[in-house]
DNA sequence: GGGTACTTGTGACAAATATCACATAATAGG
DNA sequence: CCTATTATGTGATATTTGTCACAAGTACCC
């Protein structure tokens, strides 16, 4: 039984019809994990299904040697797809994912998958739409790493961060490396020609983004 | 009305029960695709989901400048998980998809989806399944563009190539070249090494797998 | 058999990125 | 206010990868 009303399901999943709120408010159970936290990482098995109902997750791949490289934001509305697919198989999870903020989750047991999936159409076309966006986006994060330079792939990189996160962004140059898989002196020297152009300004700890 | 026998159908997706296999072999269309012709590409819809039967897919990521980046293949009892998702959107394709020999591909017309999906928990299954494992094969992907190095990259290429395509590779350096995103000299010279090292056996339009 | 197109080899150089070394600036905590 | 820590700036240099130029080998077609 989650924490919220049926009601307030349907507010965060517009897609939801009445039925499917309701199913979900009776068996998901309301999750809250503080900001900094860890929800997901290499090795780990699922038993539920991760709906995001408020707050922000950063998922991203870790190489074997440490190095990391960011993924995409899980927003409120949004599922996490890796939840769903390593519990559909009870595999275990190969990313990291990390609560940026205090973030609120509804967790759905993994034995109500198969009635979901049968019964409520809105929920099939809910998870195939998760799978899809992220697929994609995974596509475009391929795009970025194969085709271009650093100076695009960071810039791309700040745009994404400030359409999820807003413009003012709370990040050093070496949280910005370790993301994109650089190095902070090609970072910082980037980002000066980039201040230059007028694209963002910085300060200590944040960066602007002017678009 | 497919050209398969229910029976063949389930020799080929083991996943299928029967009642499955039935249901496809009834409302699913046979295809043959030609060796070299195009199953999929850019800004395409799908009003298909496409099964393998027979043959072999490549599947590339193309940039904007004509780039091109080898996602993965398409063998025989898999299904292209981004038909599904197209089609279940009425999104279009941005990938590239080629048959590499004479490719037969079972057509599910897309109106037959929820039907399938509600019925059959074999088909949820499946589903669920080729898309997770085409998203960890592009995680894959990412953790070797984003954190390795040419020689690396060249030779995880090459495994997977002889994994699917067997030891003896037709393939030239400039194909590699395209697949990898590097350039031909680069190629050239990093199989060089690796046929020092016994690693590979090179001839004339040829590259044998010792592994 | 000679021309032509394609494939591979290789040196020289250019560009992008990483690394090292160190300087300077801002901040936090006593 | 002083000091330790953290964040940023910057030159010099190394490494990796890409590009250019051209040579040589092979296949193929007429």
């Amino acid at each position: 039984m989650t924490d919220l009303s049926s009601n307030e399901i349907q507010q965060q999943f517009p897609l939801f019809d009445t039925a499917l709120a309701e199913f979900i408010h009776e068996h998901g159970e309301s999750k809250v994990f503080e900001s900094g936290s860890v929800l997901m990482k290499p090795g780990q098995f699922f038993k539920y299904a991760m709906l995001i109902v408020n707050g922000r997750v950063k998922l991203y791949r870790e190489g074997e040697e440490g190095e990391e490289y960011f993924m995409y934001f899980l927003e409120p509305g949004s599922a996490c797809a890796l939840s769903m697919m390593c519990m559909a198989r009870s595999q275990s999870s190969t990313v990291m994912a990390i609560a940026l903020e205090e973030t609120e989750v509804i967790m759905i047991p993994m034995q109500y998958m198969d009635t979901l999936m049968r019964k409520y159409s809105a929920w099939y076309h809910f998870v195939i739409e998760t799978y899809r966006s992220r697929f994609e986006e995974l596509l475009t994060v391929v795009d970025q790493i194969a085709f271009k330079n650093m100076d695009e792939r960071l810039d791309w990189y700040l745009k994404r961060q400030a359409d999820t996160l807003g413009k003012n962004l709370m990040l050093t140059h070496q949280q910005i490396a370790n993301d994109i898989n650089s190095s902070r002196e090609v970072v910082s020297r980037l980002l000066k020609k980039m201040e230059k152009t007028g694209r963002i300004t910085m300060e200590r700890n944040s960066i602007h983004w002017n678009g």
